[in-house]
Parts: C-alpha cells; sequence; structure tokens
DNA sequence: ACCTCTAAGATAGAGGCACTATCCAACCAT
DNA sequence: ATGGTTGGATAGTGCCTCTATCTTAGAGGT
C-alpha cells in the first residue's frame, strides 16, 4: 500500500507519517523507485503502535525511539518491558541507582518480592528519599497497603502482555496497560481524597459549598 | 525588598520573577516610582508555591493561574482543594460529568464514601469507561484492594493540608503531598510489575537477563 | 549639581517540540 | 502527452517557558 492508505488505515495524517519517517520512528517503505513506495502491514501495525505511545501513554518522540530501537534491537523481553515501565512510569534516568531505603527494603520483603535491583527500586528509593526531604512522614503500614493493591494488579497486567507474540503487540499492551493502570490509581486516589476532605472539611466546620462545580 | 533580593531569597532568576510577573502569577510589588518597586515576604512566599507547583508538581502557567486566581478569589478551602486536585493530577476538565459507572458506585459503596458527584468521580468513570473500551477488565476485588489502600493515604494527606492556615501554604502542601503520594504510587506499582515480570519471565522460561541494565 | 550605576518595565528573541505546509521532480493513469 | 498524485526534502507554524536587550528614571556618591 501506499502512504494515503496507510494514512486512511490509522488514522495518522499523511505529514505526520511523513514526519515519523523522517525521525525514524517508521521504517521506510520499500522504495519502488523515486516517487512511489510501498507499505506493508507491518508499518499498519507500528504506527498504530507509534500512535498509542503517543497520544494514548504520552510519550515524546525521543521516547518512542529509544522504545522501537530495543524493540528492533531483538534484546529479551525482559530487559525491553523494564525500559517501556521506565518510560511510561516516567522512572526517571537509569544510569543513577539510589542508595537503599530501610521502607523499600521492608516492602520487598513483605510482598516476598525478588530482592533485586531495578529501575522500579532504585525510583521508589528515589523518591521515598525525596519525601522524607520534603518532610512527609511514611508509616510502614501505609506501604504495607498500597504494595499488597498494587501487587494485585502487577499480576493482571502481566498476563495480558505475556500472552502477544509480536514484538510491537507486546509492547502496545504493556504500555497502554501501564499507563491505564496507573492512571486509574491515580483517579481513584483522587476520588479517595476527595471523599475525605468532604467528609471532614463540610461535616467538621467548614463551609458547606459542595467539591464539584466551581467554574463554569 | 526589591527583585533581586526576591530572586536571591527564592532561586528563581530576576528574569523568571519578570515572566512571572507579566504573567500575573506573581502580583506586582507596591511601586515606588517607575524604576522601583517594593516587595514584601508575600511575594517570597507566593513565589516559592509557584516554584513548587511547577517544578515539583510540573505545572504549567495556565494551571498555576487558576489556582492563584481562585485563591486570591477567597473560594471555601473545599472548593480550592478541589481544584487544585484536578490539575495536579490531571483528572481532565471539568464541565463534562460522565455517566456513572456500576464500578464506580461499587467503589464508593464499599468504601463507604460519600455518595455525591466529585471532579475525582467523574475522572474515575470516565477512566473506567475508557479503559473497558480498551478491552482491559476491572475485576471488582481489585477496586476493593485499590481503594482500601488510597483510603489509607487521604486521611494522612488531608491532616497535614488542614493543619495549615495560610492559603499559599494550604496550596503547597495540599499539591506536592498530593503530587508525591501519587507518585509514590506509581512507584510502587512499577516495583510490583517489575518483580512479577522478573518472577514469571526469568524464572518461567523466559530468557536470562536480569530487568536493570540496558542502556550505559 | 553631576555623573555613574542599577532597577523596573516593555519588547523582542531563543530554543525545544510536534507537527504542517510548500516545493519539486517523477511517474502512473487517461 | 499530460494532468494529477506521490515521495522526499526543506522550511515554516504554533505553543510554551523562559532569557536578553533596550530604554528610562531615580539613587548614591562626590
Amino acid at each position: 500500500m501506499q502512504l494515503k492508505e496507510l494514512s486512511e488505515l490509522t488514522g495518522s495524517t499523511p505529514a505526520s507519517i511523513k514526519y515519523y519517517l523522517r525521525e525514524g520512528l517508521l521504517p521506510p517503505g520499500e522504495s519502488v523507485h523515486a516517487t512511489r513506495a510501498r507499505y506493508s502491514d507491518r508499518h499498519v501495525k507500528r504506527l498504530q503502535l507509534i500512535h498509542a505511545l503517543r497520544h494514548v501513554a504520552h510519550l515524546t518522540i525521543e521516547e518512542i525511539r529509544g522504545i522501537l530501537l530495543l524493540a528492533d534491537g531483538g534484546v529479551p523481553h525482559l530487559t525491553l518491558l523494564a525500559h517501556v515501565q521506565r518510560v511510561v512510569l516516567h522512572l526517571g534516568d537509569d544510569g543513577s541507582r539510589a542508595e537503599h531505603t530501610a521502607a523499600a527494603d521492608a516492602v520487598v520483603r513483605m510482598r516476598n518480592w525478588p530482592d533485586v535491583d531495578s529501575d522500579a527500586r532504585g525510583a521508589l528509593n528515589r523518591h521515598i528519599l525525596q519525601m522524607r526531604a520534603l518532610g512527609i512522614d511514611l508509616p510502614l503500614s501505609l506501604l504495607d497497603e498500597y504494595s499488597k493493591a498494587v501487587n494485585a494488579i502487577a499480576g493482571l497486567d502481566l498476563a495480558a502482555t505475556t500472552a502477544e507474540e509480536d514484538v510491537d503487540d507486546l509492547i502496545l499492551t504493556a504500555a497502554v496497560g501501564m499507563h491505564m493502570h496507573s492512571q486509574l490509581m491515580l483517579k481513584l486516589l483522587a476520588l479517595a481524597q476527595a471523599s475525605h476532605a468532604i467528609q471532614s472539611l463540610a461535616g467538621g466546620g467548614g463551609p458547606s459549598t459542595p467539591a464539584g462545580p466551581n467554574k463554569g
């Protein structure tokens, strides 16, 4: 198929597709001659992946390029998933491994998770240190509760991804799943906060304005 | 004090402060005359708030402006907090209230949260619908587990904010707290995912590369 | 009083990102 | 042959968050 058809199949404009080609996100089509190139359904799949990473997971072009490079480099799935996670969940730059925190170590023990240094663990350590620096206390009971909850999700999520055969599908499922689950948690947290605020501020002496409508 | 001193006290460059003044985030100092203005410690506080919202919570200038307008408008704390939450946790535009979902309703009942329409609840409903559209299943048991965990955090977080007297302090505590807690959850989720992946992919037949190092 | 130095305010520019529009030569269908 | 479409290259757009420059006026020292 030609660029235009590719565009119609995926919903990306031809101009955007050209841009992705320039940026090396999408491999060039088989060049028939100077003004004609042929694209396959591999291109369709790849473009759908790019679109999801860009507009569902909200990754930048640079981040997407990094993921695709790894995917095409044929690295093991575990390495690839670790990278996708780092980018989708914004765990920060890998290089620097933070010092261990007692809190994170305790969580690993409590949940019986493997005691290995992952990007995620480094990010957690860094974050706990940062919260401490900001004077935000983290009771262990809270971490226990939290880790129990996320432990449940993680299994689900992984089950979905391991079912995928194609690498593009694997990344798509993993990235979208990670993003949506993390956003779900965020929204539940928001609702919990709002509920508590309504109960304690509206009930306990504050003004009686409800939380919802405040701006047309 | 003058702009330069304000700059030194807060760490923002004079140029940035001028920019914030132009954008209406920082109220103008008391103008002594054409080339001299006096700033107070209210300005210091406000600038620290702006800095935190910008560089800790990663809000845009536009979002910060919205929060400060409300704060200076003297709206009730509950309304203000609802708005801060919407922006910090990216709950999306308010206006549109999504249709209710059985899942969200069940969560509200399970946790005994007040059954009112908040921005957070709308966002949760929208998100659940979106996940369903993407074919991601959400067992009720998972939502139960999650909401139990976030329920624990929400109390903590609120306790810290209600202690604040000054509105700028309230917003600062609330925004930073919301952001850091939500990021904490994210990082725990990441660690849970990584742990599961390591256990199932490394142990269960996949290649044996560890999750950590893959890029210099 | 005079000269210099600095601050305030206004305006313009910079740099990054993700596109988007314009050109041009080539080539397929008619 | 010829008009319209395509691929590829290059340049421009719009937004955002600063940052640099310019002008003018008052402050401080002598």
